[in-house]
DNA sequence: GTGGTCTAGACCACC
DNA sequence: GTGGTCTAGACCACG
């Protein structure tokens, strides 16, 4: 799988690391238990420092994404937890964008429907 | 309608503030046409530098959510662009929120059912 | 002829009042010598406070777009100043608006027939 | 590239700033991906607020002309948005200075020998 | 009295 | 070392 850095946007480096990670095992592009990159391979693939994969995998370590051994390097999770919940901050942001698209005319249906497309 | 800025928080104070008014006219708490608060007046409700509620005031107001006037200070918009479109930066966030879902064992259903609270 | 103000616009009222005025002595729609309303009589009419209107007229007046006598009130001048120059600040603000037309990708030829409309 | 601010001039410090930046990149003194000073580098150099540069580059920014990068500090956008096309406020602009050069005894070809200069 | 601008400091996240 | 954010003051144009 190939992470693509956008110089340009606003959102920190190792944050659309941890994106597009979390968005590759969504769409099974990354399987469970599938090997990383090593930090000093990924920080070299993307051309940034090392500094900046590592806390991209600390951050999607602690949110229960990968997990890290000493020997193996990163691996994706086996099993995640199917709690069916969503981290705080990601209902904030639900919340946020669905008010906005309240305020903008959606009606549910058509935010369901714009949804979708992420599915 | 009262503003509450969670200190701790990562997100800007400045933008604290857009997002909860953005929330208060989704759900009807900011009609219209209403009057806000001045900026000085704003500033020491919450305990911030005026600044800060000028920051949020300009972001609000090149969004398209308020009108300034040095006559009468800052209101809610009159009529909003129901152009049913979402900024790129919530387009973002909505597909990252998914994937998480996805993750986290929601159905498509048990997602838009978590949506339904706050339509 | 009818003042129109944009309450939603960042430029002062009393700028707006003047501007339209050059516009309409540009398009002929006020023709030299007519009577201009009094300062109370337009302040009452748009609904605003008379010391704009009376700053909009000075404005006019200093630029030599208007004359005012203690008798008659305002008038639009007779001759104009046909002496094919602009204000520095015109100057200034046209600069700055075929630089942006540059970047933008208008061809000389594309930035004329732009101006075409306006003239 | 030298920046040059106008203590008098009613236009604000951070608008001269942007406008002086844009002038550039229409003419060449600033090149596609062309590195900027710093915030703070600039502030000095000019002898003001490193918050009113600010305030510039976020403008800049929020208008496309340049992006900012945590690593590389502020730099000219390698490709612009050649959509020919410009904003309300500068076709307000160009049809005040249009109407003025009118009142003032342009005729249309002398009005483009005017703009010429600046192309 | 309003928002807009500016100053002279400061701290923080990111890289 | 970078831009981004924030503070505690201040002055100004506008109405």
């Amino acid at each position: 799988m190939v992470i693509c850095i956008d110089e340009v946007s606003e959102i920190p480096i190792y944050k659309q690391i941890r994106n597009q990670i979390v968005l590759g095992i969504s769409d099974g592009k990354l399987q469970p238990g599938e090997q990383l990159p090593t930090v000093r391979a990924l920080a070299e693939e993307i051309g940034i420092n090392s500094m900046t994969v590592n806390k991209a995998y600390a951050l999607l370590k602690q949110e229960g994404y990968i997990v890290t051994d000493r020997r193996n390097g990163a691996r994706i999770r086996n099993e995640f937890d199917q709690g069916k919940y969503l981290s705080q901050t990601s209902l904030d942001n639900l919340q946020q964008i669905i008010s906005e698209a309240n305020i903008r005319g959606f009606s549910k249906e058509e935010f369901f429907q714009l949804c979708e497309k992420y599915f």
